[in-house]
RNA sequence: GGUGGAGUGGCCGAGAGGCGAGGCAACGGCCUGCAAAGCCGUCUACACGGGUUCAAAUCCCGUCUCCACCUCCA
């Protein structure tokens, strides 16, 4: 079946049909590095995560490129506010969001470039951008490169707008502007910034305007055209329009596809760290919700859809997926973990149609339910095939519990083998006690372990344990 | 002012002309010594007002509310 995808410059959902067969070409916004990431972050790379699973799932040998802004006005503001080298608060940064992603079991990608490593890629477009006329120095002495809007007509159609009836807004002062659209492409040293913060170029020192940092990595590692081109709804305008505007002024076709996810808002409006709304991780944590949850929770509901972040909405979340991860275990527990098995139709139609996660979940859901049915049963072959279903829908979704990737931080084996001594001694007084009746005494045992964090139930095989929540 | 998008049962959340998505919560039942887990069942919703149609949550017109973008934003 062919993957159909919501393509925002053509508002449609349309066939996904690679550049080159058999291979895909993915580059994704990542973060400026003024901070570490808020789970609405998290999310975006999440959502293209599941994108790239399902990509590979599908077949493709998949080329993704998620880079980072390392240099921007905020992180100079900032390194000059706790006097360290601008670079150094993006590198720290960098390494915060490198471990988030790697909690929440988010594949590296293929490479994470860096803005400041580009910088002769971007002096190589914005010297054709000059020379075709879709670009000058600022009129005044500033150093300031722009991209001259006006002459480029299809300026808007990402976006819908009209140049025309756009409020005029600016990302440098106007006075070395033709047009206050304009929009930097290289930005002029000034004397109250960092003094380690600037490059030798054609047009004085200076760094980076923003956009054509991905305008010249896109080009660096996937070329002058390819496929799909990702990021959140709020940069549509004007990063993506203007990333396109001067790539292919500079003669580069660029992304043949434009995928846009929803973003995380907070009390109605969009987190984020100016808002003053951000949480992170470690908050995520605190509340006693693992990593492994808040991704279901992001992988559950539609890439494009909003997510209104609330505690309740998360717990509940966090709630359904122990449903499923008290399948696999217990299925695992009597059959072995298997191998992940095929992709059930309904579910590979969902994920075909535009990552329909939700609908996708549906058919995960049934099999769970049929395989608890089958486990009570004691339907071994049932139990057996619908855990390699599941583990095979839920891997796509990074979610798998038998992944090791959510084994978490090297805890030994051992331990658990320990803990299973001791927990089947008690255990074994449990039992005796139930033997002759005593209930009373039964139940101690079980409140005690339960205390103690191990949580008891019985079943058709006999008690099994689990690490419950610690109160 | 311009451009997009959204309003679905107690809550979350898919769907987008006709067969009750799914989950969470609640309640009833089965199972259990009691639990837990699981299974079965109950809860028939689509912001509002018109219209089109044999049939509308879905299409059309209008209204209200909310959000995002047009300034840095995932």
């Amino acid at each position: 079946m062919t993957l159909r995808l919501y393509d925002t410059a053509t508002r449609t959902v349309r066939d996904f049909v690679p550049r080159e067969a058999g291979k895909v070409g993915v580059y994704l916004c990542g973060l400026t590095l003024q901070a570490p990431p808020h789970i609405g972050h998290l999310r975006s790379g999440v959502n293209y995560d599941v994108l790239r699973r399902w990509l590979l799932a599908k077949g493709f040998a998949v080329t993704f490129i998620r880079n980072v802004t390392d240099i921007d006005d905020k992180i100079l503001v900032k390194a000059q506010e706790q006097g360290r080298p601008f670079w150094s608060i993006a590198y720290a940064n960098e390494q915060i969001l490198a471990g988030a992603y790697r909690s929440l079991n988010v594949l590296p990608p293929t490479y994470e470039p860096r803005a400041t490593g580009h910088v002769p890629e971007m002096h190589e477009l914005i010297t054709r951008l000059i020379a075709d006329g879709h670009a000058y120095p600022a009129t005044d002495d500033s150093g300031d490169v722009y991209f001259d809007v006006a002459s480029w007509p299809a300026y808007g159609a990402l976006s819908g707008q009209s140049p025309d009836d756009m409020q005029s807004a600016c990302d440098a002062p106007d006075r070395g502007k033709r047009d206050p659209r304009d929009f930097a492409l290289w930005k002029g040293a000034k004397p109250d910034e960092p003094a380690d913060a600037y490059w030798p170029s054609p047009w004085g020192r200076g760094r980076p305007g923003w956009h054509i940092e991905c305008s010249a990595m896109c080009w660096r590692y996937l070329g002058p055209e390819f496929d799909i081109h990702g990021g959140g709804l709020d940069l549509t305008f004007p990063h993506h329009e203007n990333e396109i505007a001067q790539s292919q002024a500079a003669g580069l076709p660029f992304a043949r596809y434009w995928v846009h996810h929803g973003l995380l808002s907070l009390g109605g409006a969009k987190m984020g760290k100016s808002a003053g709304n951000a949480l992170d991780l470690a908050y995520v944590d605190s509340l006693g919700v693992r990593a492994v949850e808040l991704r279901y929770y992001f992988a559950a509901v539609h890439y494009r859809s909003r997510i209104d972040y609330t505690e309740d909405n998360l717990r509940d979340w966090a709630t359904g997926y122990r449903r499923i991860e008290g399948f696999v275990q217990r299925a695992a527990e009597r059959v072995g973990p298997g191998q992940l098995g095929e992709l059930p139709p309904g579910f590979v139609a969902a994920m075909d149609d535009d990552l329909n996660t939700s609908a996708a979940l549906a058919v995960l859901q049934d099999v769970v339910r049929d395989g608890n049915t089958a486990l009570g049963g004691d339907d071994v072959v049932t139990v057996r095939t619908a855990l390699a279903a599941v583990r095979a829908m839920l891997d796509i979704l990074g979610v798998d519990p038998l992944d090791p990737a959510w084994s978490g931080g090297g805890r030994p084996d051992d331990l658990r083998g320990v803990v299973d001594s001791l927990v089947a001694l008690a255990l074994e007084q449990r039992a005796q006690a139930r033997g002759r009746k005593d209930w009373a005494a039964a139940d101690t045992v079980r409140d005690q372990l339960k205390q103690a964090g191990v949580v008891v139930e019985d079943t058709p095989q006999g008690p099994r344990w689990t690490i419950g929540e610690q109160d």
